[in-house]
DNA sequence: CGTTTTCTTGAATATGATCAAAACTCGTGG
DNA sequence: CCACGAGTTTTGATCATATTCAAGAAAACG
């Protein structure tokens, strides 16, 4: 009836909004992948974020004075996305108490990650954040094994490499046996030696 | 009477929370600095963020799950702090229903900032962070000069860099006649070209 | 298949870090 | 007022990491 609320299914590389676009909506993904990217002045793209079946994103913008999507957000893979208006948001937020400190509990988690972010990106270098991707996969998901869910393109830029520097770290960890690649497939080998490299060196 | 609400004055160098310990309250800056830091394994510091008169911080985490704090907080210059518990917050949202949205706004702000840190790291070299610092201190102030209200070791770390890159790159920047160094004060001689730095090259 | 995009590998380069030492600042006490 | 010492800043030389450019191999797609 009204179009504060829209299921839509999109093709990989569907544009749900642009960096700097007026914010009318945000989302939440059924299915598929999304990456979240930003554009330098020169055209440069750096994924900021993969979003997820589960995921929200874009809620952040809601609350601001000029709001304005701070990232673009494309679709990776096909994907089915719930959008929500921002009006629909408020009324959502009146009904429910609860909602608004879930929210803020959501963006904590996300500001966290983010400054964990900054932090690799100045204290560490990209063998190290490669190597934390790849433990920090495999601890969320439990197994000793984990999918390259997007091109590796587009998980070096998530990691603030050049995918060359990314082929050639992975090359490397192969060699040293720990870990293997079969595909988009990433087997873990030596899980314990590959901790080891996160406190030390 | 209670103990979820004081305020205190601190000397430089005191510590209002280290990164990793329970998070029980939250700050508001009366007066002073304070700097908010991140430290690596081998502890190396990066400095995420200056908090001034006004500002809020940790705010963020009193809603997340696991409360602990994602940053260590300690005062630059002598500061006087207000400190709110956690359950203070929680009694001051459940009165105003407006002010989680102020708060959801606060915290978006906050999280632009961060993701255009990320991409000012990964996306611009050293001497465009510097650049850009300096024409956004200057477009806040409305004002053509700045001063620089912390050790530079301390700035030069807020922009991701070693004190002796920032050094170096302020000569630069002084050598082309483009801003002029008189202790702790930045004038800025040729706005325009410094700007034009931002979008070319 | 042919075409396009992605991935890998190699060589050269550059940016910024590191190490080291000198110059400067500033507070303290003789 | 000057000397001293701790901390900060500047400057120089060297070095390492990751980028860039280029080209070939592999994979995806129609």
């Amino acid at each position: 009836m009204t179009r504060d609320m829209h299921c839509t299914r999109l093709d990989p590389g569907a544009v749900l909004f642009r960096q700097g676009g007026e914010a009318r909506r945000f989302y939440f993904v059924e299915s598929g992948l999304i990456k979240l990217t930003r554009l330098s002045v020169d055209g440069e793209e750096r994924v900021i974020e993969l979003i997820r079946h589960g995921g929200t994103f874009a809620e952040a913008v809601m609350f601001m004075e000029h709001k304005r999507y701070p990232v673009t957000a494309v679709t990776v893979d096909e994907s089915v996305v719930l959008g929500l208006s921002n009006r629909r948001l408020l009324d959502l937020l009146a009904q429910d108490g609860h909602l608004a400190l879930r929210m803020l509990g959501q963006l904590s988690m996300r500001m966290h990650a983010l400054v964990q972010e900054i932090e690799s990106l100045s204290l560490h270098d990209a063998g190290y954040r490669l190597v934390n991707y790849f433990v920090g996969e495999c601890k969320r998901s439990g197994s000793t094994s984990l999918t390259l869910d997007a091109p590796k393109r587009i998980i070096a830029s998530r990691l603030g490499m050049t995918p060359e520097t990314f082929s050639r770290l992975v090359q490397r960890l192969r060699g040293q046996g720990l870990i293997k690649l079969e595909g988009a497939v990433v087997t873990i080998e030596d899980l314990d030696r590959l901790r080891a490299r996160l406190t030390a060196e």
